[in-house]
DNA sequence: TTGCTTATTGGTCGCACACTCAATAGCATC
DNA sequence: GATGCTATTGAGTGTGCGACCAATAAGCAA
């Protein structure tokens, strides 16, 4: 047992205190689900009192918003990196569906589910997730343009095609939490044959490639 | 003031009480969400105590699950008919898509959004929502058919069709508690144009019909 | 009218939550 | 080593939730 009777109080800086509330947060909310990140759990998983975390974020959505901001965007740095220094626009669009099926992904669906729906109750959060959607968006949006200047693409409206694949990506992620993978193939391939004839890709472009290293 | 000391007692018989605790609370899940269904807000709803609802529902999970399943089962029926007598499938599948855009349709993009994040924890709505995705594959892929049969669509798999439509729609529902309607009109449609180019029709074929008589 | 079944009530318990605030102790500075 | 700032605790408040159960009364049947 680590709770002894006598309470060891660690005292940190304020920005390393914060940043590491931050940091719990968004991976309980990532793993259990927004309605997780309370006071009490988070104190918990950093095993320190909840008055402590309200002492850093007054109103608890604050905290939530935060969390759900800093889990998504580090999402999206892993799936869509900013920089792309060693691959085509074809070869880190072909790693962004490769990453965004498989049961890995389905954590950051589920996040997304969850974010949404509690939106409707939490404006801090609903804000969040409007920045977060934007930036998703203009994420693709800035490869597809890559590689449409790189010839590799072809298309008239980058946004429109970006978002034409991310509301795909979305409408399959809705079944996060209720598939158990009775889905088919061609389904699951949804997002890809999409991407591609949006992008003027021949079929099976975005499946077989050299990958440029994926992570995690 | 209705709420008087005395408490009046109305006894109904187990069919009807039951059957007007399912449609508050089918009502409150549509209208302000699935975490408002409970027992002390249904109770309110219909003037009577907690306890009721509980003797009904023993547990609240029930309650939820049946107030989602009976609100989605009539929004279905409303809006995909099992039966079309006026009407061709194309005209029936104008209908639905006219009535599937416009904020009346938010509320069940936001119920979907609600159940399908619940589904998260609760099992029996999980259940139920599986069920009700089906049902609703099933509907769209038998209008699907019947548009194919009379030689008005032309698709090689009915079922793949419907249910590439409807991820689309999921993917632009997803939106409902954050979109502040800053769409496109292209991003709108992009329904209609998944399911005029799915089903081989021309374009605009899905917008100008003459309607069959939209109710509500 | 009387009696019986049971729908309905009223009250209670335990739990988890956010929020508040005075008291306390870690630690940098002098 | 003493001092002061403040990060951190501990304790308490109030709310809403599901669940439980004995008491009550509505209304049907005899």
């Amino acid at each position: 047992m680590s709770s002894s009777v006598q309470r060891k109080r660690v005292r940190k800086t304020p920005a390393a205190r914060r940043a590491e509330i931050v940091e719990a947060a968004a991976r309980v909310a990532l793993t259990e689900g927004l309605e997780c990140v309370t006071l009490r759990r988070i104190g918990d998983e950093l095993d320190v009192r909840p008055g402590l975390i309200s002492h850093y974020f007054p109103s608890a959505e604050e905290l939530v918003a935060e969390a759900f901001s800093t889990a998504a965007a580090g999402e999206l740095d892993a799936l869509l990196p900013v920089d792309r220094p060693d691959g085509t626009p074809v070869q880190y669009l072909a790693r962004y569906f490769a990453l965004s099926t498989g049961e890995a992904y389905d954590d950051i669906s589920r996040l997304w589910i969850n974010a949404r729906h509690l939106s409707r109750y939490r404006p801090l959060l609903r804000d969040r997730v409007v920045e977060r959607e934007l930036a998703t968006d203009d994420r693709l949006e800035g490869l597809i343009r890559d590689g449409v200047a790189q010839g590799e693409f072809r298309t008239d409206d980058p946004r429109a095609a970006a978002v034409h694949i991310l509301v795909v990506i979305d409408g399959l992620g809705a079944h996060a939490n209720t598939d158990t993978s009775n889905r088919t193939e061609a389904e699951k391939r949804l997002a890809i044959t999409t991407a591609e004839r949006e992008l003027g890709l021949p079929h099976g472009s975005l499946t077989n490639v050299t990958d440029t290293s994926t992570p995690n």
